[in-house]
DNA sequence: TATATTTGCTTAATCGATTAAGCAAATATA
DNA sequence: TATATTTGCTTAATCGATTAAGCAAATATA
């Protein structure tokens, strides 16, 4: 069973007795070329099975048709939809996605940066790691001229197109949302400040308890990675207050839930006693019990917009276009481990 | 702000004054150039950021060092960590990945290989769609000549390398596990049946029961698609039988916890009165009240014995090796759901 | 009928990197 | 000193597809 060469515009030329130009343009449909050659090449075309060598035709025009995708991970229901639906439209618009995980990591965000730059892919889309505050990396693809596009963990000092939710205005709804459940001692673990969408949500919560006429105690604004281990941790150094809260607003998901399981092996009654909200509406905080309100940060929709940012920008690479920021408003699930009333 | 034109091979020729063969050359160290020039060039390299353009590269050598996989989704623990472990040996091994998801859908996964296949990638690692039946389109793999390499969800009719956990032993433990904790009615909601590795968990089960004398119900083996609406109907459906199961092992974790809600929502007592078992070990499982019990796939030792696999087939492959299956065993963790005398 | 335009192709260069073949100078060996 | 070998490069072809430029034949226009 050897190896069957693959079939080149050349095999087809030949066999038609043409050259290699009229059976490219052939299967490009040019207008120069006689419906009767292009038949007889697409005939071929088939028969031979050919398949177009994608290096090449992507070295001689100078683009890929791929655009790299970088994630902090992609098992997290948030950003495998936001991929899955940026996919659909890409690949409608003839572009393949390479995808590529930075699990939080600085070095591995730059591992994959230079991957895909590598591949010579025709623009990335990312959503920053944690760990990252450098941003000569980022800076690297600005100067190679290609379209990047950020979603959700972005930078404003990068200057290039963003979407994301409204994550000042999702706080201050779930603060609001708390004092009108009753809460008077509302607790906030919050993600890494230097962190924009993070100290978005910080800012959120301040402004909404000043707003509200409740006093901000700094024992009650912790920093978290926002593991579920790290959120079981800083649940349990707000159990040790003398004080302790009356609600814990935890700025992701995962740590929520390391929250709640605290909560529950110390018999603390969720939400009467502590009424807990999460971030990111992963579908776990519809499983556990009690279930855990949420927001939701409407993936598709951030998918479909990062998609279609990225194909303006290749339309128009010459236009030194104003920014394209795309905020959402993003949605409250209001669930059980916040519901004091329920209907 | 113009395009940085790239620097190639050829611009360092002709600030050193030396052909771009030396150049080339010189980058991958070969014996025969001096280590003066080799100094120079570097340095020139460096200077002018010169970065090799793959594609070019790629369509000389005839290899374009990247390596494509196809799953199901990227959502799900087991996928993820999979696919984790296999990109880090590529990566170490000089190889890239491209991640496409066939949403388990037929038509999906064509496009996948495709894409793929396209894009010129020197091998291809996937875990078949559920809908996959044809195997046409992964024959057309086959007759590319690159390297295909199957795990968990494979086809024996393919003949192809496969890596993935021994089902019909895990399917048995369970039996046996629960046998032990005093059941006697036990149901199974089982996949696909056409699906290999959902009828060899059909087959522990079966033989399960029969060595210990146990009846086979007709009623209590139920075919499902293993969704977690999915496992809400056939738990429904179970529970409406005259003789109800007093445990029920179901061959994916999501289709468990659809079934454990609806055990909840009856107020059966899990695992008193109903025990329950999954399959996959996602980390959900650990996180819902009760603990579901469940069977670890070995996600991160699939991922890197696939990867190594293929690293074996692009080494040697011209020798028409004897096909490399690896059956691992996997490991039952027995939690709440389960558990009737907790320790 | 004479000229202009269109049609349908071919020729040859190109995208960038790699590599087989080969040549001259330097060095080693007899 | 004469020949053989090694060193350090260059030349030119190549991977496949694309495209600008151009040419001859066919057709349209004056």
């Amino acid at each position: 069973m050897s190896k069957k060469r693959k079939t080149t515009l050349k095999d087809i030329a030949i066999l038609l007795d043409i050259s290699t130009a009229a059976v490219s343009k052939a299967l490009q449909d040019d207008s120069r070329i006689s419906a009767k050659t292009k038949e007889a090449v697409r005939k071929v075309a088939k028969d031979l099975n050919y398949q177009p060598n994608h290096l090449a035709s992507a070295l001689r025009k100078g683009k890929s048709n791929l655009v790299g995708v970088i994630v902090p991970r992609t098992n997290s229901n948030f950003f495998s939809s936001v991929i899955q639906n940026m996919e659909e439209i890409l690949n409608k618009n003839g572009y393949n996605i390479i995808i590529t995980q930075s699990n939080e990591s600085y070095s591995k965000e730059c591992e994959a940066i230079d991957t895909l730059l590598f591949t010579q892919v025709d623009g990335i889309i990312a959503s920053m790691a944690n760990e990252t505050t450098d941003l000569d990396y980022y800076e690297k693809i600005k100067s190679r001229g290609i379209p990047l596009i950020l979603f959700d963990r972005g930078e404003n000092d990068l200057n290039v197109d963003y979407i994301g939710i409204d994550d000042y205005a999702s706080s201050h709804m779930i603060v609001e949302h708390l004092i009108k459940e009753g809460c008077k001692r509302i607790a906030h673990i919050g993600g890494y400040k230097r962190t924009r969408i993070f100290n978005n949500r910080i800012r959120g919560y301040v402004d909404a308890l000043r707003e509200n006429n409740l006093p901000l105690a700094h024992e009650l604004l912790l920093e978290s990675s926002l593991t579920k281990e790290d959120g079981r941790l800083k649940m349990e150094q707000l159990l040790a207050l003398d004080k302790r809260p009356d609600a814990v607003y935890i700025a992701g998901d995962y740590a929520a839930l390391g929250a709640l399981q605290v909560l529950q092996e110390n018999k603390i009654a969720v939400p009467n006693e502590i009424a807990l909200i999460g971030f990111g509406n992963e579908p776990f905080t519809a499983m556990v019990s009690p279930t855990i309100s949420s927001i939701d940060q409407h993936s598709s929709e951030i998918g479909r917009l990062a998609a279609q940012t990225f194909l303006e920008r290749i339309k128009m690479p010459e236009v030194k276009q104003t920014l394209c920021k795309k905020i959402l408003e993003a949605k409250l699930i209001v669930r059980d481990s916040s519901n004091k009333k329920p209907s």
